[in-house]
RNA sequence: GGUGCUAUGGCCGAGCGGUUAGGCACAGGUCUGCAAAACCUGCUACAGCGGUUCGAUUCCGCUUGGCACCUCCA
């Protein structure tokens, strides 16, 4: 199997990937809170896990991979005020709260459809395991690590960090934590700052709330993360993914949980996708300068010039290292839709079908092995193709394999290629393009509407006396009919082989 | 204040101690009734100041700027 590079933030370092048990890997990747649409930031580790997610079957991993989805027990500010966000926006919506999760997961869902996302193979809710939470808290309670308070349970950060060491993520001393933590207002339950909920007492008005050892509350959100990681992958897995503002305090706090409860840190090799920057900024709820995907989608927001594909999207994203920020402007957008379909068209070129799913490959590159029948390709195309697959294998460096694969568009373009190197890039754009990448050809995609159908007849019918009358070379009629098509928003262009349109 | 990251040509964005990243835009060309598209060619940048080195955009130091986390956040 062909080594694969990460860089693991636990050691600051990019490292080679040696799963727990040969073969297998366990992923877990910290899924959306669902109290609202997702925006473009929540695409880059969508999309950044799925490149990763496919990358590993292809690479002949079997892969379980686990992202969860949050809906209880998200703190809207401190724990101490106890109001969380699904139960704040059903206030808000007069709802119940499972209604609210039911809208956005499915919302979310349906964006992650369309970011040609594959679903990952469980998505477990933190509601659905509460007993498990539960029974972790009580696990953190009799190790010693965590102490009740007012029907609250709090994580005792100053012992843990006397057993071991609270920062080996995020790279902090206790002391630095405490230095730039807020001062608190009024009372409080915990005994020092830092430590943090593991189990939240409900207040009356609290909606969401379970039965517990220590009275109605809920879980902290940290928790669940820990709890699902363990029931789903075991004590210890391979790899856990995020944004890097979950690094602290979420992750740093998920490990002491697995530490104290279970006696391991539990995680092998943490990953961390960076920030979408909107003019330099960070794009977030809190900021209010995000974009959800629907707006992106449907060009309906005061920032965007148009509306965006999903697959623009997809590349645009890709197009970027996931350890960089990505800044997002129209221009950049555009940028990425165009260099998007010029890689589309040279996978048209080659007769490039997209595969229904990532299948695993044989011997690497897999090219070697597959244009037997066509003889070996050139050494140029072997070359593009090794380079591509090293790029992947390298910290998921999709942009350097963007750029050779654009190397690839060039030869395609040229013309005239043999057909053991047809063949060979056809395979790549499979494998690669539409396989590891998870880009689709959207023009590709067919009309399949009856309205779609019946355009397109009208359009022959139209195109053809188009035709006619440049073959008479009446360009005055030919142009009117241009015009009259354009004014409706559809662009007529002539090709070698004769009238093409497009529409809007 | 603490911790960490970063500064690349008009824009986005890789990378590396000595070699063209790539995409977009732009310019020229091919094609074309025109237009558009497509294709070809060109476009050589690494914040500033020192240092290490035969050689630094790439390593080190300083300066200046930007960002993230430390509070919910992908």
């Amino acid at each position: 199997m062909r080594n694969l590079y990460l860089t693991n933030t636990l050691t600051r370092r990019k490292e080679l990937f040696t799963p727990i048990h040969p073969g297998h890997v366990g992923m877990y990747v910290c899924g959306p809170t669902v109290y609202g649409d997702a925006h473009l930031g929540h695409a880059r580790p969508g999309v950044t896990y799925d490149v990763l997610f496919r990358l590993l079957k292809h690479l002949g991993y079997k892969v379980r991979y686990v992202r969860n989805i949050t809906d209880v027990g998200h703190l809207e500010h401190d724990a101490d005020e106890g109001e969380d966000k699904i139960a704040k926006k059903a206030k808000l919506e007069d709802l119940e709260p499972m209604e609210v999760v039911q809208t956005y997961t499915e919302r979310y869902h349906e964006a992650m459809r369309l970011l040609n996302v594959e679903s990952p193979s469980i998505e477990p809710r933190a509601s659905g395991h509460i007993i498990e939470q539960i029974e972790t808290v009580k696990m953190i309670l009799k190790a010693g690590y965590a102490y009740e308070s007012n029907g609250s349970v709090y994580f005792d950060v100053e012992k843990y960090n006397r057993d071991f060491h609270y920062g080996v993520l995020s790279g902090r001393s206790l002391e630095a934590t405490l230095e730039g933590t807020r001062s608190l207002d009024g009372q409080t339950d915990k005994r020092a700052p830092y430590d943090f909920a593991i189990w939240k007492k409900a207040e009356p008005e609290h909606i969401m709330r379970w039965p517990s050892p220590w009275g109605e509350g809920f879980p902290g959100w940290h928790l669940e993360c820990s709890v699902m990681g363990e029931k789903y992958l075991g004590k210890e897995f391979d790899i856990h993914g995020g944004g890097m503002d979950l690094m602290f305090p979420h992750h740093e706090c998920e490990i002491a949980q697995n530490q104290a409860s279970r006696g391991t840190q539990g995680v092998h090799y943490w990953v961390h996708n960076n920030m979408i920057t909107i003019n330099g900024q960070k794009m977030g709820k809190s900021l209010g300068n995000f974009i959800t995907l629907p707006e992106l989608f449907s060009g309906k927001h005061p920032k965007l010039d148009r509306a965006y594909s999903p697959m623009t999207i997809r590349f645009f994203i890709l197009q970027a290292h996931y350890r960089s920020t990505l800044d997002f402007s129209n221009e950049a957008l555009q940028a990425a839709e165009k260099g998007y379909k010029r890689l589309m068209q040279a996978g048209r070129e080659l007769g490039a079908g997209c595969p229904v799913e990532v299948t695993a490959a044989e011997g690497f590159p897999p090219a070697e092995k597959s244009v037997d029948a066509g003889g070996n390709p050139s050494a140029a195309v072997a070359a593009l193709i090794e380079n591509v697959y090293e790029a992947l294998c390298d910290d998921l460096n999709t942009p350097i394999a963007i750029a050779h694969l654009f190397e690839a568009v060039k030869m395609v373009n040229a013309g005239n290629l043999p057909e053991a190197d047809k063949a060979a890039l056809k395979k790549l754009f499979e494998d690669v393009v539409y396989g590891v990448l998870g880009l689709r050809d959207e023009e590709a995609a067919g009309s399949s509407g009856k309205a779609e159908k019946a355009l397109e007849g009208v359009m022959d019918i139209v195109l053809e006396d188009r035709r006619k009358a440049r073959a008479e070379k009446n360009w005055a009629e030919s142009d009117r009919i241009r015009d009259l098509l354009a004014s409706f928003g559809i662009t007529v262009k002539d090709t070698k082989e004769g009238a093409t349109w497009t529409l809007e």
